[in-house]
This record gives C-alpha cells, sequence and structure tokens, in this order.
DNA sequence: CTCAGATGGACAACCTGGTTGACCATATAC
DNA sequence: GTATATGGTCAACCAGGTTGTCCATCTGAG
C-alpha cells in the first residue's frame, strides 16, 4: 500500500531541512544571535578554524565573489575577522571571532537537542537509518562544506 | 561509535535534496524542459489542476505576490495560462498547459526513477525507515505544498 | 438596494544571496 | 625578470522573496 510515496522524498527533505533549521535558529535567537540565517551557520561551520575566501566558496560551492560577500556580512555580525597572511600578502584568513565561536557552539547543541526530540517522536531506529540511507545519497554531491570537522 | 553523527543531519537533508533536484532537472533537460528550476517545479506540483495566486501562495508558504510572479515566469515558460473564472470576475486561474502537464509526468518518473536508485543504492528498507521518519519529522511544518495531490 | 468591508490581483521599491566579468596586487615558475 | 597564476574586490545583473499600496470586484448587513 506504500504509506509513504517515493515521490513526496523531495517535499519531505526539504520540509525537515526547514523544520530543523528553523528550530535551531530560534534556539540561537533566545540565545542571543537574532540576525543568523541559514548560509550565517554553513559558512561558519564551513570556515571551520579558518580559510580563506577561495576556500570558502569551495567548500560551500559557490564563487568566490558570493563566499567573500557572505564573509563581509559575517564580519559585521561580528562573527568572523579578516586577518592578513605573513607569508602571502594576498590572501586574508576568515577566523572565527570568539563570538562566532560560541555561536558555532550553541548552534551545535541546538541541532543536537532538535535531533533528541526526533529520536523521542520516532525512535533511535528511524533516526539512525536515515542519518545512514541520506549519507549513501548525498554522497558524491559536491554540496555545501563537507562538515567532516563539525565539532 | 556513531558512525554518522546528529550533527551531520542538517547537511545530509540538503545534500540528498540537492542531489535529487539536480538529478531530476538533469533527466528535464534532456527531456526537453532546460529551464526547469527547483521553485518552478514545486509551483506546478502545488499548483495540480489549477488554483488561484492566492491559493499557490499558500500552498508554497509565501506571500501572493511571490506566487504570483512565479506563476508569471511558469506562464512565460509556457507551462501555465491564466484563465479568467466566470463567477469571480477578479480571480484569474492558474491551470497547467498540455506542455506543464507534461512537465509534471516527467518529473514525477524522473523522481521515482532517482528513488528507485536509491533503493538499489541502500536497499528498500533504509528508503521505507527514511520516508517514514521523515515524514513524522516534517509534520507541522508550514512548508511548501502539501502534495497531498502529487499524481 | 446600497454601501462598507473583505478579497483577488497587480505594481513598485527593496532585500538577500547568488551569478559573471573585469581588474589589481602579489606570488611563482621558467 | 618577466609571464602567468592566484587571492581579493568592485560592479552590474538576476532570481526569488518581502512589504506596502492600490484598484476592481464580490459579499453581507442594513
Amino acid at each position: 500500500m506504500d504509506p509513504v510515496d517515493d515521490l513526496a522524498m523531495p517535499f519531505l527533505l526539504m520540509s525537515a531541512f526547514r523544520n530543523l533549521v528553523d528550530a535551531v535558529h530560534a534556539q540561537l535567537a533566545d540565545d542571543g544571535f537574532p540576525g543568523v540565517r541559514a548560509t550565517h551557520g554553513f559558512a561558519m561551520q564551513a570556515i571551520g578554524a579558518g580559510c580563506t575566501s577561495v576556500e570558502l566558496g569551495e567548500r560551500l560551492g559557490v564563487s568566490k565573489q558570493a563566499a567573500a560577500k557572505t564573509a563581509s556580512t559575517l564580519e559585521e555580525m561580528g562573527l568572523l575577522r579578516r586577518e592578513p597572511v605573513e607569508r602571502d600578502a594576498r590572501q586574508k584568513l576568515l577566523v572565527p571571532t570568539p563570538a562566532g565561536r560560541r555561536m558555532l557552539r550553541l548552534s551545535a547543541s541546538a541541532f543536537r537537542a532538535e535531533l533528541a526530540r526526533w529520536r523521542e517522536d520516532v525512535g533511535d531506529a528511524g533516526v539512525d537509518a536515515t542519518l545512514a540511507t541520506l549519507s549513501v545519497v548525498a554522497a558524491g554531491g559536491r554540496g555545501p562544506t563537507d562538515l567532516s570537522d563539525w565539532t
């Protein structure tokens, strides 16, 4: 009888993502980071300990100009600092400020909290199966940031 | 040992969605609908047999103006027709053209084909568990189109 | 029947996040 | 030393969304 049709998959993926991200942003706003959008979080995650605009663009899968623009707004939000690199005067390293690192920590714990809620709702087996499945079908995508170093 | 960390969930959801949609669009482009973007597909699905701009906005979770803009581009693409409603001269019904319906059919079969590929890669159990899990956590979201009438 | 209010649609101005193209300063390779 | 590659920035543009305003039309209460 196929209780959930395959055709619903794109909608479900989008909707789940949206709910997850909305929940995290609501929590972040409560914690004193009201203006954070999905792009900002992804970019900060992608930056990690620090990288250049070009690298950020590659990790996010966007042009270096788009990455630089995002970095500028993150800088204005005080989450990021551009600092010169001594061995190459062209480069500017994007490094998270203490506020940026705090935001990252809060965001990580908000994601974990929301996932814990999912686990309560559907059980560990379902969530684990979903993670396993998605990590197969998401592989190969040159999508935004490989997140291998999410802390 | 937690082979896939909970923190990867947002990335996996996005990446899976992106891969899925990219694959479908590549197929659509091959089938003679090169310019179709994710928004267009979602909007066409939301329109279904036909609705007004206001309804479309509600189904997509966007303002009526945004919905009308999208409808205009769909009209220019020849996927959609605006036709007057005799019982209310204010309304204009958005109805798919034959090309629009063809695109919907092709898009549906492309989605099913891609899902079939997923099923080959990870097995039916994983995909079914994912569908079941996501339909729980996606619920309640006022996300785009309830897709209850995807054909 | 009429008229106030609700509703559908359109237009304009604006924002965000992305694109491409051009350009300059600096590194690097030959 | 000089050609070329690379990192960063600026400018123009686009898509898709927002809000505010406005008009035409429908609807319901007198």
